[in-house]
DNA sequence: CTGAAAGCGCTAACAC
DNA sequence: GTGTTAGCGCTTTCAG
């Protein structure tokens, strides 16, 4: 391939300088500034009840500035109990746009508080997030998927303050989803119900959820539970299940999710049926895609934006020793009706 | 709604436990292992050149597990002057599966070291890298896409002792895709290329790269640059595209990636044009649901898994000060030869 | 209003 | 081999 042109000033697999630049310390800065530590620490935090002279404070400011001051986080970790780190744990799942978009907001409104958003992709092999709760010394965890006792417990253990999954006491988003997925096919006179599980071993917890919530439905409407089939993202499988829910005479399939629904497209397509006249099919997460697919798919999507901001307002609260707020529990998908069901 | 049954022992929205439970300290396990803190020190680091007796070891061991000691990261951070958490900056692009497993094993590679890898989902909003890194007290950071100077020199200046963009001196994965892609068209005899380009803003430095790197290819093949035409996720976007390669007679387009690949391939169909006979399409990233468009998907892949090991092993390098290892530059996404083109 | 002093929990020279 | 002793950089009472 040959050496290829470099955009200059573009470092690319950089080493630290050769001598390390010795970080400036707060105690730099107050020399500077000619005042004390304490002085420094006070205008850089600005501590409320402190009524330090405007003259000082812009001398202080002046100082860091100039030295390109950085507090150090893990000592002030140390001296204060705690960090700004809150640490966002994300399922081993594609992160879409929905997602990532979430995440960016929800960053966005923690840093307005001061608090840093990193993320752990969970996963089978990873590290399991206590240990990296400990590791980064968060002190609050997000999960979008619920924690178990034990694991509750380590984070606790492990110096986080708050735990938050999405799912409340009084909801379950992931309920929800199903729920409402079966609702919109049963509202369109849809009275047998297939649902397509992924195989994927990751993903079950969170399908099954879903799947009890698609069960309710339809036993609130009084028609069967849903048949369920699996499949993964290959058409050959998704025929198979097709086939299943074509003869035990489903008329509507909800998918785990978008990618799901699309291999079920694919299936069908395979058998040379359409939907939603042969097969009425929604999915979950409105991905980039789907709405490229044929027929469009209908499916349903979180509204992670006003999500971000309660999660955010609530993990400030809660940091500040105040009680998580009720409003958490109301997030439910909204619906984007396209053409597949 | 109505509530719904919980199941046990998932906790939902958890305050800290009244009494916060005070951690175990080292000088907790020094006391009840009846040692001293530095011996504790050593045997929990198992610090080489110490020659520890067996029974001294094991009763340290026996106390930090009955205390359930967690050593604090902070406090070790700030002694040892250096963290052992590794921050991947992530660009505001979807994660897919693939990319997913590479983190995944990124981070399983680099806990084997007793690093802790944490993300962060750059975006145009969020905070910026160096902060996040200062916040983390990150000692390495990884970038998927390049950094501009300034930004490896806050980096830097924040404590992040090394820098490892994917993009290396001599080889620029972004590039590469460009031109393998432009190359098996050309190789299947396409003499007129064309590129989509995605519309979003966040992709395209990326794009532009890539694209680079089809015209490198298009030119040592001896034809036209490629014809660039722009397209969102919309298949009438994509159509209107589609127009203006068929317009200026390209018989194959290199899509930017999987993703608007597909929109190519919706586009085409509101045309009534098919892939590969009237236009073929090559994609890249191979995202899960590209084996299930209608003809499945021609595209490309990084071989992500060996690349985590590398990576992986390069950071360890440098942070012991070491010299990254140079095959980090030999990355190159391989065919996934389908359908579409 | 500002400074001195005491740690936060841990590591690492250096003695014993 | 193990304990003693300094800090790492910052926050935070408590005097001045």
């Amino acid at each position: 391939m040959g050496p290829t042109v470099r955009k200059p000033g573009v470092p690319c697999c950089e080493r630290a300088m050769d001598r390390p630049a010795k970080r400036a310390t707060s105690a730099d800065v107050a020399r500077v500034a000619g005042v004390s530590r304490t002085t420094v620490s006070f205008v850089l935090n600005d501590k409320p009840g402190q009524t330090i002279p405007a003259e000082t404070r812009r001398r202080v400011l002046e100082a860091a500035r100039s030295l390109a001051y950085q507090p150090h986080s893990s000592a002030r970790a140390l001296a204060a109990g705690r960090s700004d780190i809150v640490l966002l744990s994300l399922p081993a799942m594609p992160i879409g746009a929905g997602i990532s978009r979430f995440i960016e907001e929800l960053a966005t409104a923690l840093a307005e508080h001061g608090l840093t958003l990193v993320t752990h992709l969970s996963g089978a092999q990873v590290r399991p997030l206590p240990a990296v709760c400990a590791s980064v010394n968060a002190s609050a965890v997000i999960g979008f998927e619920p924690f178990d006792a034990d694991t509750a417990r380590a984070l606790h253990g492990a110096g986080a303050v708050f735990v938050f999954p999405f799912r409340t006491a009084d909801a379950d988003p992931m309920r929800s989803v199903g729920r409402l997925q079966a609702a919109y096919l049963i509202g369109r006179g849809h009275r047998r119900i297939g649902y397509a599980m992924p195989l994927s071993r990751g993903l079950r917890a969170m399908a099954e959820d879903r799947l009890d919530g698609a069960a309710e439905a339809c036993a609130e409407a009084g028609i069967d539970a849903p048949v369920v089939a699996s499949t993964d993202l290959e058409a050959a499988t998704a025929a198979r299940a097709v086939s299943e829910w074509t003869a035990r005479s489903v008329t509507g399939v909800c998918a785990f999710n978008d990618e799901t629904a699309i291999a079920v497209l694919a299936g069908m397509r395979t058998h040379g049926l359409a939907a939603p006249a042969d097969l009425a099919v929604v999915g979950m997460d409105d991905i980039p895609t789907a709405r490229l697919t044929v027929p469009p798919l209908t499916t349903f999507a979180f509204a992670l934006a006003d999500l971000s901001r309660r999660q955010a307002k609530a993990i400030v609260a809660g940091l500040a020793g105040g009680v998580p707020s009720a409003p958490l529990a109301a997030i439910a998908p909204r619906l984007v009706e396209r053409a597949s069901a």
